[in-house]
DNA sequence: ATAATATAGACGTCTATACAACCAAGGAGA
DNA sequence: TCTCCTTGGTTGTATAGACGTCTATATTAT
């Protein structure tokens, strides 16, 4: 059943949390229903109590399975979309969905850091950072106007690239440079298109924008990456998770 | 210098994480600094290695600290603040900036579930449920429109108590039925008041609205609670923060 | 019947140890 | 000077075992 032959760099408990979330999404162990015991199924993988312990606590952040003291081990009820609990960036959403998007550079140049850029970005005022402003598509429709801003100090690099080529993955970007995308927060409103606004996303002046702010960060806490984003009202929508 | 006296029940991980954090939020241990070794923290408070790790692993699911295999565990350079990366609720967070919050019940009572509300809760169309509606102020100001439903069988006990004094505190009182909200999904959009919600908001119609749709779910996966939520769009901004 | 108690099974914590993987820095050799 | 390699230090994975705590159930006493 369960080979598990070593020997090729991946560890037990990641092969392990691999079967397990197997047997959970095809249903091999049902909703609700109670899997064997921490003691049984270390014995069944061959693996001590511990590792196994491992797989199914990442199973757990997962969502996948619960514990109960004294009783057992579960599978959840209701699993979430695995999206929703991960951090996504618009291309991967949109495309994953099977939508076509695109999108045109409206602005890309160094400038000196605003007050709200250089706060988010544990900068100074006028501490000079990339703004890269962008017009987003989904099938030809304008959906997003999107203003980023990150540091030059880190990835000054950028200045000498094919933009266009590099702003429909800067995250694959930034990692590239050696700062990997962990977490972020991100603010969001309900506001009105003002003329601008509503020239570049062919609405009427008034219409509701969801406008997002946010600021990215890389394993290690330092901000990589500050956001303003206006989203058409009528054509978007965003989605969390959240957890307690 | 550590006590970790014993025999209080408490773990020795919580207790040694909840050490480390204060080092880490007074700054004994500085940002981005390297702290002593795995080896070297384990001796110095007398645990196994096993043990220490155990501290710091939740320590780095905070985004307190990060490891570099090889190289050593150091604290983030920034710290997300602690209420972003939770699920929390409206009172809770506006006592927090120690506003005067309070709230109106406009509708409460049982009523078969329509199709959304079903398919959230994961029940069938038609099936009972509790709707409670209520409107939320901010120091006299009215904010939002707030719209739950909860499972009739998980919770009939709710329609015997004194709702203006449960609603207030719903979560407590799934918590007291034995549902522990653990996790959710929001869906945000932004729109435009109508008439009946310009009326109730005190805002013009066609003034922006943060629309939200929520679920809960309790630890084990059960749909605990679906929810409509109309925000005022100039009084109102939900902050959340998101994991990779 | 009801209440207190014992028990078995399951998860929770903790230890002591071992070796693998990885990284930085310094030394050896070309 | 430059490259390669060794080496020491640090985190990553894994083990076997012990004991604690909690829950549900069966048993016993009242």
């Amino acid at each position: 059943m369960d080979d598990l032959t070593k020997l090729d760099g991946v560890p037990l408990y990641v092969k392990i949390r691999q079967s397990l979330r197997e047997n959970i999404l095809n249903g091999s162990y049902k909703r609700g229903e109670k899997i064997p015991s921490e003691e049984e199924l270390s014995a069944q993988y061959g693996v001590s109590r511990m590792t196994l312990r491992h797989s199914i606590n990442d199973l757990i952040d997962e969502g996948l399975l619960y514990r109960r003291q004294g009783v057992g081990t579960f599978v959840a009820h209701h699993h979430l979309a695995r999206d929703h609990s991960r951090l996504t960036n618009f291309f991967e959403n949109s495309r994953m969905d099977g939508l076509q998007v695109s999108e045109k550079v409206l602005d890309f140049r160094q400038i000196p850091a605003k007050y709200q850029v250089a706060k988010a970005l544990n900068l100074k005022e006028g501490d000079p950072v990339i703004c890269i402003k962008t017009l987003r598509f989904i099938e030809t429709e304008p959906v997003t106007v999107h203003e980023a801003y990150i540091p030059m100090a880190l990835f000054s690099d950028l200045l000498n690239m094919d933009i266009e080529s590099q702003s429909q993955d800067l995250w694959g970007f930034y990692e590239r440079c050696g700062y990997k995308v962990k977490r972020g927060v991100q603010r969001l409103e309900a506001r009105q298109a003002d003329e601008d606004l509503a020239d570049m996303l062919s609405m009427q002046v008034g219409a509701p924008i969801l406008y997002k702010e946010r600021t990215l960060f890389s394993e290690d806490g330092t901000p990589i990456e500050f956001l303003y984003c206006f989203n058409r009202g009528d054509m978007y929508s965003i989605t969390v998770s959240l957890l307690r």
